[in-house]
DNA sequence: GCTGGCACTCGAACGCCAAGAGTGCCAGGC
DNA sequence: GCCTGGCACTCTTGGCGTTCGAGTGCCAGC
């Protein structure tokens, strides 16, 4: 068991290394912080959080840096969440408010969090399986060509061409349009697949095989579009990284740049309260020297879909904790307003 | 006026260091080019290709680097552009024939882009402003408010919510979504305005004012994207950029985060043929060491939207080119077809 | 107009040395 | 028993001079 004072000194070697991106020594912590101690007691705390794993040399004749597990006991017990300033507060809802459209939401929540934080940030697009549906529609296009659009309560948006096994008239398409907004209006994407499998049933036969063919169209939307979409921005901050560069940098900007990656790592975030992965925490092996700060996000209680940051292990926690939390609150509102 | 065999001398410099990365002097040009003269002759070139301003020496003692008049030369009179082989050829239309929309396809596009040339690729959404409207859709979420659907003859889909100003009924909404597909469908964006001025005199005075409404939100969704959309992908291909990193990459990686920016660059371009722009040929402050190759591409004769691909002046021009100009000829294909 | 020879320049690499930061440990004091 | 000042030790960092080699420019000769 650690004194009280050794985790005063991890908290404030972990503060100094993240301002100064330097290792720090005894001397430095006693003349930053007053922890009432002589550098040679520090030392001895230093020893013993070594020892701990906590904290590590990069030579030995250096000062000591946090190790990945130091930083876990940081953001565990030692740090809060920083909350934001007001001003602060009113340029995100300003930001936010002027969206027009649910991919502008995106993009400036992308962007917001990029700023804030001054790292990279990752925002995935609500999610259609835990969604609703707000209406199906159903263009015709020609008489052998449909358009399928979904329209979910988040305000997304998915379309699709179908090509007819037969033409369809006006009158049949009305009617299907609108025994299938009757059916799924409202309801969960996971509840649609059985509430539509007998549908066909009720057309004359010569129908048949297009409303198969479009059950079979939505269907397949639903299944596809599971695969989240996410958008991401701020990725020059990654340029603030460390000294060692292409080294580091490479393998991240690798990792951003696959889609299926990103999303498994928000989407092994908690669904509520903010999950902080660091270093080698992460699954992915270009990110071990990363940490992401991700929480959830959602019109209602439930979370919808989850956005975050990446960045160096090395980050501001607090702060970074209370600008994601932040954003991802008034994120939420925006969406219930809508 | 340079003698033929000065040029075969640039073009041997731009050869050995697009592929080495590094200056290149008079003896490894005789070893690796057949050039039939000796070293000493190849100094004297190459002194008067200096004079010219075509190549430039780092310092003193070391070899020749071409400069960014240099690489326009080369582009402008020696190089060809190299056509992809025909494997290349079937996995491009095999990798853009599966993509299921319009998303999908840009996507599968920035991706393609990236691997074929190595560098970072930027893809523009087919603009709406030279588009055609293949439908325009009301839906009724409520009976004061509507959502409008806008799809162009490309498989791109813009929505808006709209309130009404009074309670707008079934039969309205169905009068006002034939009247305005009958006046715009298959005509230009930008024709649209004229098109649909005097429509709200043709309803009762009671729905006038949600008439008056929808159409506002229609021009206004009009004006409002054609500040267009665009895609990118392959930023870690930045980091085979140079050696001395965080200087050089860090402002492409900001030029890259405003969409403004490489929408300016792009839409520099020419419509037809491809343009290549040259370090210091870029107007943009942080791209000066970078290269910018893009190509209009379209469904029909015409350019509707362009893609290109951002590296660093050192590339491989004829080889980029070529993948450029291939898959732009694709996408079109795939965009005419859907 | 090409070529071989030659002197020259200059950056990269290396080794060396001194300075400084930081540590670990120990003996003494509260 | 814990803290402290002192001290020897370790290593990195930066400056400096030297060497090495690549590459050049120029010139005389063919």
């Amino acid at each position: 068991m650690l004194s009280e004072r050794r985790l005063e000194v991890l908290r404030a070697i972990v503060q100094d290394y993240v301002g100064t991106e330097e290792p720090v020594g005894s001397k430095a912590l006693t003349e930053r912080h007053r922890l009432g101690v002589s550098p040679a007691t520090i030392r001895n705390d230093m020893a013993a959080l070594e020892d701990e794993g906590f904290i590590a040399q990069p030579h030995t004749s250096a000062g000591r840096i946090p190790t990945d597990k130091g930083y876990r006991l940081f953001v565990d017990r030692l740090a809060g969440v920083k909350p934001l300033s007001s001003p602060e507060r009113r340029a995100i809802q300003n930001f936010l408010d002027s969206a027009v459209d649910l991919d502008d939401v995106v993009a400036r929540t992308v962007r917001l969090l990029a700023q804030l934080t001054r790292q990279v940030a990752v925002v995935q697009y609500p999610s259609l399986t835990r969604s609703t549906v707000r209406h199906v529609e159903l263009l015709s296009l020609s008489p052998v060509r449909l358009m399928l659009v979904l329209i979910t309560d988040t305000g997304r948006v998915e379309q699709r061409m179908i090509d007819c096994p037969a033409p369809f008239g006006e009158t049949s398409l009305a009617d299907l349009r609108a025994r299938l907004n009757a059916r799924v209006v409202g309801r969960r994407f996971a509840d649609v697949p059985q509430l539509v499998q007998d549908l066909q049933e009720s057309f004359e036969q010569e129908d048949r095989g297009t409303v198969t063919t479009v059950l079979a169209t939505l269907l397949e939307t639903l299944v596809e579009e599971t695969e989240e979409r996410l958008m991401i921005g701020g990725t020059s901050n990654l340029t603030r990284f460390g000294h060692d560069f292409p080294l580091t940098i490479r393998p991240v900007l690798e990792a951003l740049e696959e889609q299926v990656v990103l999303l498994k790592l928000l989407g092994e975030a908690q669904d509520s309260g903010i999950t902080v992965r660091i270093g080698h925490e992460n699954p992915h092996e270009g990110l071990t020297s990363t940490s992401v700060v991700a929480v959830g996000y959602g019109s209602g209680d439930e979370a919808v879909a989850k956005l975050g940051v990446v960045g160096p292990t090395r980050m501001d926690y607090p702060g970074t904790m209370g600008a994601v939390r932040a954003v991802a609150r008034y994120v939420g509102q925006i969406l219930a307003e809508s």
